[in-house]
DNA sequence: CGGAATCCGATCTGATACTG
DNA sequence: CAGTATCAGATCGGATTCCG
């Protein structure tokens, strides 16, 4: 009853998570995270089919990704080398809602788009 | 058919939503869309309700939710001031994917903290 | 209460060059 | 191909101060 008001229904004691939703909410994580939906895929495939990102982000990314591990790193010991990245277990659990919101943005960027504008030239 | 390889199943022309998606996913955005989800709530009562988000980093992410549209800002000519935050009907269209990313991070927190002291350990 | 404005160190990121 | 290393410019973000 009288509880604090806030966090009741939501999520409790949620802020310790933030360094893991920072991870998931940067600026390339869910685009990578996306790609990889589909399947495996090389460091040159993923830097291709993510249109904007840069050699040192698309690594940086993946490292960190890895690191929480999300993504899988398996190098192939041949030459040219041969990288491949791929969703570990649990990096799939995140599939359905990252999908959810990367399609969400394309969905409303025209409306978006329209908003920010609007936002912009009142006054 | 012989189509660039990627982007066949995932998404078509994404990256021109990047803007967009870069909104949500920004470090405290999720937590303030999660938030207003339960309710309409002041500026005060979000602060408190996120934990360790400054005073600044809320003004500027409302701000940023209100100009895509996401966010809605009632300023009721009082004193002292009250000002009240809610999510527009399009900001209500996030709340169920945003939400699972919220209770990912959560559960999977412990998971996540284990990977990075794996990977930072090895070597 | 709900900000806006300013300062300033920390962090991020793109460009570039180099490598096994 | 798949990176690493380095550096400089841009951006971020906390602390502080002031305001209606």
């Amino acid at each position: 009853m009288g509880s604090p008001a806030v966090s009741q229904n939501g999520h409790p004691a949620a802020c310790r998570a933030r360094e893991v939703l920072i991870r998931i909410g940067d600026k390339w994580s869910m685009y990578v995270i996306s790609q990889l939906g589909e399947r495996t895929l090389r460091f040159t495939e993923l830097k291709r089919g993510i249109d904007g990102i840069s050699q040192r982000m698309l690594t940086v990314t993946l490292r960190g990704l890895e690191r929480d591990g999300i993504v899988s790193r398996t190098v192939y010991p041949v030459v040219p080398p041969r990288v491949e990245y791929a969703l570990t277990p649990m990096g799939r659990t995140l599939l359905e809602s990252v999908g959810a919101l990367v399609n969400w943005a394309e969905d409303h960027l025209g409306e978006i788009q329209g908003s920010r504008t609007a936002y912009d030239t009142r006054d």
